[in-house]
RNA sequence: GGGCGGUUAGCUCAGUGGUAGAGCAUUCGCUUCACACGCGAGAGGUCGUAGGUUCAAGUCCUAUACCGCCCA
């Protein structure tokens, strides 16, 4: 369809729209990219590239977070592949269980349904919908976005591929007895209905109160021991909780509490009476220095239980509300806030309660349901981490794993040394269910190692038994820790995929998730590959508001990277991304930003377009025998053979030097430079810095001085600089496409190419290009020529008025041999001599001189001349007292001295003149 | 309590040992035949503070202040 598509397109209209228009051209290019996918290869011979999407999550849409993540993705991909490699963008979204479930029941209440009503399988069912609705929409802006990613091969963690994966993990575990079933105190999410892990709890401090309660003495002797008071004091944040204490605990060495060790005290409110006991867990400074140990409601509390056997009796049920016999009946029922209140007020009633004052009291909150954090003791399947967490570190201990910016190895690591099992099932449906059967008696089945996709209740050996399956899911964690793997074909080992295009190189993806994601990759992959899943982890920062915080529904600053592209374009804004992501800082929206990249690719169209109307211009009168010729009148890429490659023509350009300009080979050595800048930058995913090095060269070389003066030799007898002109300029196209993609399809097109830019081969590094002598006298007609605008402006003149001027210095013939430049370029006109006074600007290797005429205010002139001479006095001193220091002479290196010589000699010419022309005025 | 990041021009940020940079804003002048999403000429920083290392420090080390983040 390539050839189809091209016909329709402004490669083919006689002129370019004046100003880029984005919506014009974005979306042809997104839907071909998404139509004919940039489809990886397992079987080339090319060496492989592959960075896998972290996959978004089905909840909604994605944010600039994801915008961010992808451009750089797309970036790294799109310069690969021209860069020769194999490049696989796999991409794919998470099918995140708590969130989804979260985001479809609240749309259900919305409704006034909750799932329960619906029943498992209706709710998967609307779950299933909305899946499709949200995932349309995050392909939907994907394909805006213009990624190159394989789409034949977008996978889904709850494909049958990826379910089949995660089932042989668990049982791998399982059987490796790293998996298992046991009753821990866990994170209970009320408003969800299921366990959460450490990760998925946010920790905030909030004002409350912490009460001082008299635990009564059970016997006369230990009150009269404890100077007469018959009671111990402790303190608590959740009185209503008391009456699941089991003990009071003390630390062991403190001499206030040694006497009661062993005693029992009475909880307020009951007839109940607990022990008093040590444990080196209990904070001395904490409140009055003694605690109330509930086991089943405090995970430091289950812990000391453990240690002292105590049993871990609940009151607080699954949804929140005081329960059990223990409970009075007053309090049954309540739910937990509304109860601490009820029972701080039984508390006072009964005289137990001492004291309340203000407390900040730090709370787990839900990440995703923002619900205070119930700990409950359940029943719960783990998986033993340690081990898993033992071989990453040493993989990081031998370099097989690179995360950049490097700081974050260190906090990797410490994540990884103080691991603690994980909780993995959930009580939501939506989600993996987990491959575990129990039968009558509460025993445990599991599938086989040899055969782990038979269910329990299919196979033969369990015929006789009567087995019900686990109704809970597996923590979405536990697929897209496979992630890297699991889309490549794992857990068949054989896979054409897998064994191409694993390990993958690279990961791009924000710290925020680095212990959420990345490191259980590493553990998953170490574990189930025995290998890193990638080479290189790339952490970019966090995508923050305009104010410097964090975007997030509640707070409603959230911006829509839908609304940037239509404002700015995908260009500008990948442009954008690129140029903030530096060093895994954070980033600060910036609206300047976009309009930097706006007006940029506006630039580079203008730019292609001249070229474009100056080339067809000449075309006509120019003979197509000849190489250079044919190359510049191309309208279509010429077929294979008939035109040399871009590469090739370049050598030839140098080869013969006559038929370039100093202009010419100056752009073409500069070219030279900056691609071997920007292809360093990128094989080091230094994408800000190869951006700006490709911004800078194209706006203030290319179009800023080379077009310029280019202008008075684009006729037909110039073929040298008309062909530089556009091989520069594709060579530009090629730099930035990476970044850029649409606006440089586009453009590559219109200069007559048929093969999109995209599959065109990387430009490469040519020492033969590098002409010191060019770059050099360059450098002295820009100085001759800024120092003529300089004096036009202080004349007062408009740039149109042709003004004479004397050109002396060194650099004073080479100025005269390339009269046409300059008089071009500053718009002057350059004589032998001059009458009269003079106004002058000096600057390295020239002096420019114009005549004053009438009465012109010299005054600021004079000024700014006499602190320029300021200036370099400054320097020339600065440089001589270096020069001058035994030390610097003896230890700096040649160079660094022969630079200062240099300095004090240029300076000192240019003080010298400067003196001379204030000379006149004194 | 432990760890990390930041502090550079009015604003937002680049810049890891050798003459302080960009974009925007600002001053002056320009409908110069690619571009006013533009062109030219300017102005504007003792690089948070205090020490130290070095021939040489925005850049390395130590301390410290303030802002922010992570973990407990």
């Amino acid at each position: 369809m390539t050839d189809q598509t091209a016909t329709d397109t402004a490669a083919d209209a006689n002129e370019l729209a004046k100003a880029f228009d984005p919506a014009a051209t974005e979306p042809r290019w997104a839907r071909r990219w998404f139509e004919e996918p940039f489809r990886a290869d397992a079987t080339s011979a090319r060496p492989p590239f592959t960075i896998v999407i972290p996959p978004p999550n089905v909840t909604g849409s994605l944010h600039l977070g994801h915008a961010l993540d992808n451009t750089l993705i797309d970036t790294l991909i799109r310069y690969k592949r021209m860069a020769g490699f194999e490049a696989l963008y796999l991409p794919g979204m998470d099918h995140a269980g708590i969130s989804t479930q979260v985001v479809v029941e609240k749309q259900l209440r919305a409704e006034g349904v909750s799932r329960h009503d619906l029943g498992r399988e209706a709710f998967l069912e609307k779950v299933w919908s909305w899946k499709a609705e949200s995932g349309g929409a995050i392909l939907e802006q994907l394909r805006r976005l213009g990624v190159s990613a394989d789409w034949t091969r977008e996978r889904f963690t709850m494909d049958e591929g990826l379910s089949r994966a995660v089932r042989h993990q668990f049982v791998r575990l399982y059987h490796e007895g790293l998996a298992y079933r046991g009753e821990r105190i866990v994170n209970w999410d009320v408003e969800a209905q299921t366990t959460l892990s450490e990760l998925e709890i946010d920790r905030e401090v909030r004002k409350g109160k912490m009460s001082t309660l008299s635990y009564k003495l059970e016997d006369a002797q230990a009150a009269a021991s404890n100077g007469g008071a018959g009671e111990i004091l402790i303190a608590t944040v959740r009185p209503e909780t008391i009456f699941a204490d089991q003990a009071i605990a003390v630390h062991p060495e403190d001499e206030r509490f040694a006497h009661l060790i062993g005693q029992r005290a009475r909880i307020p409110l009951t007839d109940r009476f607990i022990p008093v006991i040590a444990d080196v867990a209990v904070e001395r400074d904490f409140g009055v220095g003694a605690l109330k140990i509930t086991p089943a409601h405090d995970p430091t509390d289950f812990e000391i239980g453990e240690r002292h056997n105590l049993a871990r009796p609940s009151v607080i049920d699954l949804n929140g509300k005081l329960t059990s016999d223990l409970v009075p009946d007053a309090f049954r029922g309540l739910e937990r806030f509304a109860a601490r209140k009820a029972v701080v007020a039984a508390l006072i009633e009964s005289g137990d309660l001492i004291e309340e004052k203000d407390h900040d009291t730090a709370i787990g909150l839900s990440e995703r349901t923002k619900v205070p954090v119930e700990p409950i003791v359940s029943l719960q399947w783990f998986v033993n981490v340690g081990p898993m967490a033992a071989q990453v570190l040493e993989g990081l201990d031998k370099g097989e794993l690179r995360i950049t910016p490097e700081r974050y190895t260190k906090v990797n690591r410490d994540w990884l040394e103080n691991i603690r099992d994980w909780n993995i099932s959930r009580q939501l449906w939506w989600g993996h269910q987990i491959p575990a059967w129990y039968d009558g008696d509460g025993h445990i089945y599991v599938p086989s190692a040899e055969n782990p996709d038979l269910d329990c209740d299919k196979d033969p050996q369990y015929a006789h038994l009567s087995l019900r399956r686990d109704p809970d899911v597996f923590d979405t964690w536990f697929s897209s820790n496979l992630w890297p793997f699991s889309t490549l074909g794992w857990p068949d080992e054989s896979s054409e995929d897998l064994l191409k295009f694993y390990p993958t190189q690279v990961l791009v993806t924000g710290y925020d998730i680095l212990f959420f994601w990345v490191a259980r990759m590493q553990m998953a992959a170490y574990h189930l590959t025995n290998r890193a899943p990638f080479e290189t982890v790339m952490l970019h920062g966090l995508y923050l508001d305009a104010k410097g915080q964090k975007m997030s529904k509640s707070k409603g600053n959230g911006i829509d990277p839908l609304e940037l592209f239509g404002e700015y374009g995908v260009d500008a804004s990948r442009f954008a991304f690129a140029f903030l992501s530096t060093g895994g800082q954070d980033i600060k929206h910036d609206p300047r930003r976009f309009e930097q990249g706006r007006n940029f690719a506006n630039k580079l169209w203008n730019a292609a377009r001249f070229v474009r109307m100056r080339l067809s211009e000449v075309a006509p009168d120019l003979d197509p025998a000849d190489p250079l010729s044919a190359y510049i009148q191309a309208a279509a890429e010429m077929p294979q053979g008939a035109s040399p490659r871009s590469r090739d023509l370049l050598s030839h350009l140098v080869a013969d030097k006559s038929k370039l300009t100093l202009a010419d080979r100056w752009i073409i050595s500069r070219l030279n430079a900056v691609t071997a800048e920007v292809t360093g930058h990128l094989d080091a995913y230094d994408l800000g810095a190869a951006i700006r090095a490709i911004y800078a060269f194209t706006w203030d070389e290319y179009c800023d001085w080379y077009l310029e003066a280019a202008k008075p030799a684009m006729s037909a007898a110039n073929t040298g600089t008309l062909a530089t002109l556009k091989l520069v300029l594709e060579h530009i196209l090629k730099l930035l496409h990476p970044f850029m993609p649409f606006i440089t399809s586009e453009l590559y097109e219109a200069l007559g190419h048929r093969r999109q830019l995209a599959v065109h081969a990387w430009p490469e590094v040519n020492v033969a290009l590098h002409d010191q002598e060019a770059s050099e006298a360059f450098t002295r007609l820009r100085a001759a020529v800024s120092a003529a605008r300089s004096v036009k402006n202080e004349l007062g003149l408009s740039p149109q008025d042709r003004l004479s001027v004397q050109v002396d210095g060194e650099a004073a013939e080479l100025v005269r041999a390339n009269a046409r430049v300059v008089e071009g370029v500053a718009r002057v006109t350059l004589v032998d001599s001059l009458e009269g006074r003079t106004l002058s600007a000096v600057d390295a290797g020239v002096i420019v001189r114009a005549a004053i005429e009438g009465t012109v205010d010299i005054a600021d002139w004079l000024g700014k001349q006499r602190k320029r001479l300021l200036e370099l006095g400054k320097q020339i001193a600065q440089a001589q007292g270096k020069l001058s220091s035994e030390n610097f002479v003896a230890r700096a290196p040649a160079e660094v001295i022969e630079e200062e010589k240099r300095r004090v000699e240029d300076f000192g010419a240019q003080k010298t003149r400067l003196e001379e022309v204030l000379g006149q005025f004194e």
